[in-house]
DNA sequence: CAATCCATGACAACCGATTGCCAAATGTTG
DNA sequence: CAACATTTGGCAATCGGTTGTCATGGATTG
């Protein structure tokens, strides 16, 4: 029997008899480009990721045929040889707290602008998760963008040294973070409540791993503490507006009238259930809340709040993460950044009920 | 001048050298695998994805370092060599509609139960957008799920041809899709506002390109034909609580006792436009809204609309486009599914007001 | 004991780019 | 016109896997 040899078929002639079997246009790589040019691939390349080392004539044919043949580079391969995904990882808590919205729309905008791609990832409140998530996307992303981080300061620290992060809301040295100044806000929403009569204030705690709570509540009690008023820690209350029920039942019977919650979720949750129980806000109890999610302007009352630039926290930890990824743009990169917040007053918040 | 001869270093040798340099952990590679096993890397790629073909001690080994290694792959070579990315995109006209988080939340959830990544695109309710996003996705995506597309039919059929495509809420002959069956309910809405005494309805329409908003409007139309009442078609509105306010307005010039809205951002908007003019609601002004989402229960007055399985909707569409993927698996794949919706009655419909 | 078969694992090509190095081509200068 | 500087562009290695092909060896079978 005689030895038959199957002729070897180069590249282009599999992917041409590919595209004949499948009828499905293939996208166009480099290699169909340099064979179109007469070049070499990697001059391809270099005409479209460094101009200047191309002759100009050159430059131009292939970048007309690049357009001829409608190429976009191949992502994979483009991070498989240079090391950089043109990734970004968005980690947060729970994707459906109305507070992740505008955030992720924020860094999904800034990250959209300089060519980078969005990874959202819902790491469900979960520490174990986060971590895993992380350590995920170490290799599949330039960097990360951390919300509302559940886990521990050594663990962040420990991850930032693998990866360029930026956290939000969540505050570790050596750490670059984006906070929203929402404690400071805390003592405009307190003074507003004292200058309307209120004496007996309740804080409706967030998670216990939540940093924002704690400082929050840090920010509270130094300030009740400065203006002589009484403020006690309730909770803690999931943030969700489910847990709002708890969080009012729990108001109520501490005897306070007025009361802060850890945000509008809760504060939302909490809206429902004193109308339920036939408890009227403000009038018998004011309720202030924190964030002005989408929604807090239409509830019923509508909720006195502590209104945080969320959109523009987002766009601000992009722009710091990738000062982070391209150190060479000039000016040193902050390595932290303070949002400042404002109340809101609505209707929750009213004059303290007149004495029995 | 001697001539130096650098010695090759070879590719360990030189990732060593780095990691002393960097101090930096480098995530382990099959290859390392492979040199404390004494096996060839490619044993180690079948050890872990195709463990029937190895020995099963040889196996054993190999998993051991793996763990020991903390090895996971890299998942951009696996797409590279493989051609499969393990990522699924989700494009979605508005990343702040509250439409979405619940989508997003199903989509999230099934597709992290498959091992598959999920890469989230906000096509700003742009055609343009959503087309290159899609040219985008075709090398980055195994698959894609598109929501109330903005396309043209041919233009998804097109698209449906290149990648694996599953469409919310877009019916397009040929491309599998998940059709929320909001147009049954709308003839339920109907009927609850003719039982309430009502004859003059208006639906306020969602845009033009919104395939949706039209099938509602159909199928509304066709009942109230059947019901012999009056329905007539304003707008175009944007499905954002700020177009409320136009609605509102075009509702009461119409001189309608009763709206059915496009969605529910719309009927919010509206509600709280008819406060501010002093129209009562549900007293001068029935309000129907769609989706039943986030604040449709807290809003004032709480709204009535048609409740949809969103979440349920996004997992279902994953399940459809994982079947494309993998057709190994058994029966045959539906193309098509059809998500009920039911009537949630609250506070927004009330009784006909008396003529004056 | 020879012939056959299957399990096993090594080899090498390949995916689509990037990039260091070097040679050829070009232009400049004395 | 020769010598040199500077562009310009090709070659080939590389990233970290997957996968087709093939050689080896032990077990099964007649």
């Amino acid at each position: 029997m005689a030895i038959v040899t199957v002729p070897v078929l180069s590249r282009s002639e599999r992917n041409a008899m590919a595209m004949q079997a499948a009828g499905t246009e293939r996208p166009a790589t480099i290699h169909d480009i340099a064979a179109i040019c007469g070049v070499a691939a990697s001059t391809v390349s270099r005409a479209l990721s460094t101009p200047d080392r191309v002759n100009i004539r050159t430059r131009a044919r292939i970048e007309a045929a690049a357009a001829e043949l409608n190429y976009t580079p191949n992502s994979q391969a483009k991070a498989l040889s240079s090391g950089r995904t043109g990734a970004v990882g968005v980690l947060v808590p729970d994707i459906t707290n109305p507070f992740y919205f505008d955030l992720i729309r924020g860094t999904q905008l800034q990250l959209k602008a300089a060519g980078y791609t969005q990874l959202l990832v819902d790491t469900e409140e979960s520490d174990e998760v986060e971590a895993s998530s992380m350590e995920q996307l170490r290799k599949s992303a330039d960097g990360i963008i951390v919300t509302a981080s559940r886990l521990s300061d050594e663990a962040l620290l420990a991850a930032a040294a693998k990866i360029p992060i930026v956290t939000i809301n969540r505050d570790v040295a050596g750490v670059p973070a984006v906070v929203i100044d929402t404690p400071s806000a805390t003592s405009q929403a307190l003074d507003h409540l004292i200058s309307l009569g209120h004496t007996r204030i309740a804080y409706m705690a967030g998670p216990l791993t939540s940093q924002s709570s704690t400082l929050r509540w840090n920010a509270l009690a130094a300030a009740a503490e400065d203006r002589g008023v009484e403020v006690r820690r309730l909770g803690p209350f999931a943030p969700k507006t489910q847990s709002g029920a708890a969080a009012a039942d729990a108001a109520v019977h501490s005897g306070v009238s007025a009361c802060i919650a850890f945000n509008d979720l809760i504060a939302i949750g909490m809206l429902q259930r004193l109308r339920e129980r036939g408890i009227r806000v403000p009038e018998d109890m004011s309720v202030v809340g924190c964030d002005d999610i989408f929604g807090a302007d239409f509830c019923n009352p509508p909720l006195t709040t502590m209104a945080s630039p969320i959109e523009e926290a987002g766009r601000v930890s992009v722009s710091m993460l990738l000062a982070q990824l391209n150190p060479l743009a000039g000016g040193g990169s902050r390595s932290r950044s303070l949002m400042p917040t404002h109340l809101t007053v609505r209707g929750s918040t009213g004059p303290v009920p007149p004495a029995v």
